[in-house]
DNA sequence: GCCAACGTTGGC
DNA sequence: GCCAACGTTGGC
């Protein structure tokens, strides 16, 4: 199994958010960046688990994990001319973008701050914490991911 | 709102 | 294929 890192800015779309949908389910629309859709693409399996991180807001942290619930797929949202996400290079029959659904699986007892996740020797070489780096979706190692399961807390239920 | 850093675009 | 210009991201 892998594990992600998914950021989104949570003025419009939060980890309570997702909690809040009718199924705690969501198509993750909206990555326009190859090298994120790759991942999706090449690495990303359902059942994989993942990191849900607040980016571009007053407190960016890690807010929750989340799990992967879908094979990846079309992003719908690349064919509707006039959304955000419109792309005039795609078609139906060779889409460009893809996504994957995404689930809530978990809370944290505590929201993990940017902050503590720099600070943290254990995480000093995070994808997300490296010089530059922008995507909006990164891999996270095994043990990057335990090392912050453990920093939020347990919040119940079956192990991860 | 600033700005560093990076990705994409398009002329050549 | 190079690379300058431009757009975007995201922390601060």
């Amino acid at each position: 199994m892998n594990h992600w890192l998914f950021k989104s800015e949570p003025d419009t779309f939060s980890f309570d958010d997702l909690k809040n949908r009718p199924r705690r389910t969501e198509p993750w629309t909206g990555v326009r960046n190859y090298q994120a859709r790759n991942f999706m693409r090449d690495l990303m399996r359902p059942g994989d688990l993942a990191l849900f991180y607040h980016s571009s807001c007053p407190q960016p942290g890690v807010a929750g994990i989340v799990r992967v619930a879908s094979e990846p797929y079309a992003d719908p949202t690349q064919f509707v001319p006039g959304d955000d996400y419109f792309d005039p290079k795609s078609t139906l029959e060779k889409p460009i973008w893809i996504l994957v659904d995404v689930t809530w699986e978990r809370d944290l007892a505590r929201f993990i701050p940017l902050d503590t996740l720099r600070t943290d020797p254990a995480l000093a070489g995070m994808r997300l914490l490296q010089r530059g780096n922008r995507l909006s979706i990164t891999p996270v190692t095994e043990a990057e991911f335990r090392h912050i399961l453990s920093l939020g807390g347990a919040a119940g239920g079956m192990p991860l």
